[in-house]
DNA sequence: ACCTGAACACCGTTCAAGT
DNA sequence: ACCTGAACACCGTTCAAGT
């Protein structure tokens, strides 16, 4: 494959095109090692050399593409979440939001693990609000909303958050890694997570 | 480095040493990546092709440290577990249980997380027994001696347990994943998921 | 300024050959 | 039977050179 040539200035072009193709091949193959550097420039048209002039190695554009990826995972959450909690159904948002982090997870497996897969040395470049915060301040929010209105027991919510938080990720990932395993509904099990964690009451 | 030849029928230790030598790796690396078939066999003092005389390939080799490590795991929850178990104390056997998992996997994160990195399709290799299920089976059971023990809640123990279980996948690689999150102390978290979840007294 | 051609040092894997 | 030497097709990354 070959491509025009760019013009000065249109640098920023390119680079979208990379993250583009970097995202596809992520999404195609599931398994972050077949997702190579000239896998990628290829894809778009390019010669290796290219892509150093707008990441410093493959990790840098690894970690792009997480953080794009990222937004998009708060952002169905929230969609989720939205329409029960403007009609103050504090509870059922919670809920709504909790299935629709598992959807998403369970749509983009390789993606997801992805997300996680990033070595703890190096999120700091990572920009911020989309470190995975922006989607846990959303579920802490969920849960103080829970408690204002007399659905959840008074404990301190980050501790909640951060208890749903890490059993969610665990659903997420499990269910994934070992789907041969005899698992229970995942909507039963994230109910018996709220109710008990939370204080929520079943549906 | 080099090594003396070995005799015939001894095809087995070069084996068992091969194995070690990628056990070692791991845990000095952190990284799967950094675990490569070349550093393996020089580290015993071999040369490549001689490991495929004794594993298919790469992958072949990962799975069974996997194994080793999974029969570790299992045995660092059930010592834990056996104490208190012993002298009939049901929920503490479950408290006790739980963090010996999460501190294994503290002491070995980058062991940890390949024994759930190994993808879907090939798990079938794995020896049974070694897949988890043994952890599993003992966490019902600890599950199953509390309710008996009037100290737990009378819901189905593999929904429980398997509650338990995601969760606390989900503490063990994002406590250390995302080690600059402010994370509620670990102790305090695993008593909220089992007193909420399956229902233990708090202690 | 933006991109290419060619090379470097690695990797997993295989094949023929040695003892 | 067990292991080696040498090679193959890849990979990430870099350097000098082209337009």
């Amino acid at each position: 494959v070959s491509r025009a040539r760019s013009a000065r200035g249109r640098g920023d072009e390119l680079r979208e095109e990379l993250l583009d193709a970097a995202e596809e091949l992520l999404a195609e193959h599931d398994d972050e090692r077949q997702v190579t550097i000239r896998a990628i420039v290829e894809r778009v048209g390019v010669t290796p050399p290219s892509l150093y002039r707008h990441f410093r190695d493959k990790r840098d554009v690894i970690e792009q593409v997480v953080a794009r990826r990222f937004l998009a995972l708060g952002a169905a959450t929230m969609a989720a979440a939205e329409g029960p909690a403007a009609r103050g159904e504090a509870a059922e948002a919670l809920r709504a939001g909790c299935l629709a982090y598992l959807e998403w997870a369970r749509e983009n497996p390789g993606g997801y693990a992805v997300l996680f897969r990033v070595r703890r040395d190096t999120e700091l470049g990572l920009p911020e609000g989309s470190s995975g915060s922006v989607a846990f301040d959303g579920l802490r929010e969920g849960i103080e909303a829970c408690q204002e209105a007399g659905q959840a027991r008074s404990a301190d919510p980050h501790l909640l958050a951060a208890v749903v938080w890490t059993s969610l990720h665990g659903l997420a990932t499990l269910t994934v890694l070992r789907a041969e395993f005899p698992w229970p509904d995942l909507e039963v099990m994230v109910d018996t997570l709220l109710h008990g964690v939370v204080g929520t009451p079943l549906p």
